[in-house]
DNA sequence: ATCAATATCCCTATTTATGGGGATATCAAA
DNA sequence: TTTGATATCCCCATAAATAGGGATATTGAT
């Protein structure tokens, strides 16, 4: 269960409108921001404000949090709820337990802040680079068994789903960054 | 077939060595670098020398070329050999052979110089964010079988069959770019 | 010496994705 | 007006990934 709701919005008037919506909300600290940028400010990440890369940093750098953006337009991630501005308080709070309930429990997160072991990191480098599980068993010479084992960990450690999130999130450790290719090792 | 050959290695003996093993191989120009910068130049691609970005940006911008890349440690796509230095002109050519008998022929070509539709972006960009077929089909308001046929088009159209490529494709272009995401359009 | 972490391997079942066919309706350009 | 591109939908079959459950061997730290 997260602690801090943000709420993102130009305007002064949702913006309060929905902290009042949320008040009565359990115990949780509600964050208006006006902007993607003062979103993003809040979480200290200054590189980009793209939700998707937020997520990865997220998942990277301030494991212990959880984060629900609303949005009614654009996709932002798995954890995204569709609204319309004539939602009503029951219908808000309601959609947002619902949302909370697939969310990972206070209790995972303590094993979120592992990081990824020199063989998980091996498999996700390859995932990123667009290779299928029963190729990467034959490029590291183990059985794809022993691969989807260590898929199923990254996920876990990094709540992160989806290949494409996985991708994003090598791209963000230079796993798959040019400086780390010895072009000694070509041939 | 592609028309050209890149031989990327830091010894010059190992370069001169492949275009002597290759100079016999059909009529193809083959094209020795000394560093993936070089390469990197040769296809007028200068932000990264990521080979995976290069693979994004050649679908993207230079749609008619087709590249090899000989690799024998880190992976590079899926168009890669694994050679060690003790190769054989013999096991070369016939390496390469088999290697591009799976690329798409020069009559495929024609139809990669396509750039993507409103649709075919709209899917591709949910796709870059993670989404399922079935999500996607959900949020853009079709069925999974038009997500699917979408889907048919663009690997078609790009050449990158990987949820990873796709992904990078879509960050290059922008489309999961934070400056295209109009707050106001949030709640 | 025991324990935890790592890395390896296996199983079953289900869900998704891919590949290769199709079909129809709309609309704009030749 | 016919043709091509776009967007929509459907089928079947196979490949791949995911979700849940295991097991064993090694190694390094307590």
């Amino acid at each position: 269960m997260p602690n801090r709701i943000f709420i993102i919005h130009r305007s002064e008037v949702i913006r309060k409108g929905l902290t009042a919506m949320l008040a009565s909300f359990e115990k949780r600290e509600i964050i208006p921001c006006a902007s993607m940028d003062e979103f993003a400010d809040t979480y200290e990440t200054s590189v980009s404000t793209e939700p998707i890369l937020v997520e990865a940093k997220v998942a990277n750098r301030i494991k212990h949090l959880r984060f629900i953006v609303i949005d009614a337009i654009n996709p932002v991630s798995k954890n995204t709820l569709q609204l319309s501005i004539h939602t009503s308080t029951a219908e808000l709070q309601e959609k947002l337990k619902r949302l909370e309930a697939e969310l990972p429990d206070e209790a995972d997160k303590q094993e979120d802040f592992n990081t990824l072991t020199d063989r998980e990191t091996d498999v996700l480098r390859l995932v990123a680079y667009g290779y299928s599980n029963k190729d990467i068993a034959d490029k590291l010479f183990i059985s794809i068994h022993t691969v989807i084992s260590h898929r199923k960990n990254i996920t876990e450690k990094l709540s992160i789903k989806s290949i494409s999130g996985l991708t994003v999130y090598a791209i963000l450790n230079n796993l798959i960054d040019s400086d780390n290719i010895d072009i000694s090792e070509l041939i």
